[in-house]
DNA sequence: CAAGGGTACTAGGACATCCGACTATCTACC
DNA sequence: GGTAGATAGTCGGATGTCCTAGTACCCTTG
């Protein structure tokens, strides 16, 4: 049984709102919203992952990969991009070991304080970033169902929630 | 390094926009979207799963409970639960493999067609999702932070993108 | 009624994420 | 100074997701 291609006869989400609200489940609009939320990163992750197959790399390795490519000097510590990428920094380092035997990075020592591992994208990092965000901007993003004014709402409105949640 | 629990001084995504542009990387909108689509979704679900895990769950586990729980018989087969959860078959598999060792869902065999798996939701499955649910009620599915209208501007932004992925 | 194509599930492997624990190093404070 | 506490990164393990391939079974078709 491959990945199920073909679409339900009805809206998934709408289906689980109601059986909610028949079990008096509370919380419905909340329900909607996250699982809405859940779904559409799924879409989305498939399709970004998919446009970057070419260039062998995945979403978090590409960010990685961008995040370094922002910066001035082209190094970050290891420890920093897992703020800036908010992930944990276990992720950081998986992320790096693979991007690193890609050759993509290269770790270097921190030049006064021996703990920190700079992480320093190379030449060709930067060539295989650089295609690989026009290639994601060439699909936008895996976001081309959507109009413009859904997308800034969507911004918009998650602004709140991270927010809410300390990122900043 | 436990998780970074400081909140930066800026929006990481509000500063990607801005690095974006400066390299003339192109549909900028449809890259803050995505950014945020994707960090609420990591919220979201560390939250769902730290309220879940009381009740020895994570969220994909407390998905397939519920779904089971809606339906009359109490049982559903494999690839429609698939279909209903939109993951792949494989994903189901290890739903169920840990869901059915946990004694909340039990594998029985379709009366007719024995390609067919079907599974059953037990007592101690119904207990514990209806108690789970109760609990993520009560914690407003980790959505606390955002207003009302914030949360029906997301479902209802992200429904375009769900019928164009083909989901219904 | 036998063969071929389609369907249902599982096995094995690749990624990514998190957590807890451990090592190495820096820093502050007595 | 020397020791305790904080900080940086890694290791091992658990979850979850996907993909490809393989097995078992159903069903249509000649």
């Amino acid at each position: 049984m491959p990945p199920p291609d073909a679409p339900l006869p009805f809206d998934p989400i709408s289906e689980a709102r109601r059986n909610w609200e028949a079990r008096g489940w509370g919380a419905v609009d909340a329900m909607a919203a996250a699982t809405s939320i859940t779904r559409a990163h799924q879409i989305l992750l498939k399709r970004i992952d998919t446009t970057l197959e070419s260039f062998d790399l995945m979403f978090s390795r590409f960010e990685a990969l961008a995040l370094l490519s922002f910066t001035r000097t082209g190094t970050m510590p290891m420890g920093r991009m897992g703020e800036r990428l908010q992930v944990h920094p276990t992720s950081v380092t998986n992320t790096v070991d693979r991007l690193e035997a890609q050759g993509l990075v290269a770790r270097i020592p921190h030049p006064t304080d021996r703990r920190t591992t700079l992480v320093e994208i190379t030449p060709a990092g930067r060539t295989r970033v650089e295609r690989a965000a026009a290639a994601l901007g060439d699909v936008g993003f895996g976001l081309d169902g959507m109009k413009t004014s859904d997308l800034t709402a969507v911004t918009n409105s998650l602004h709140s929630l991270r927010a809410a949640a300390g990122d900043f």
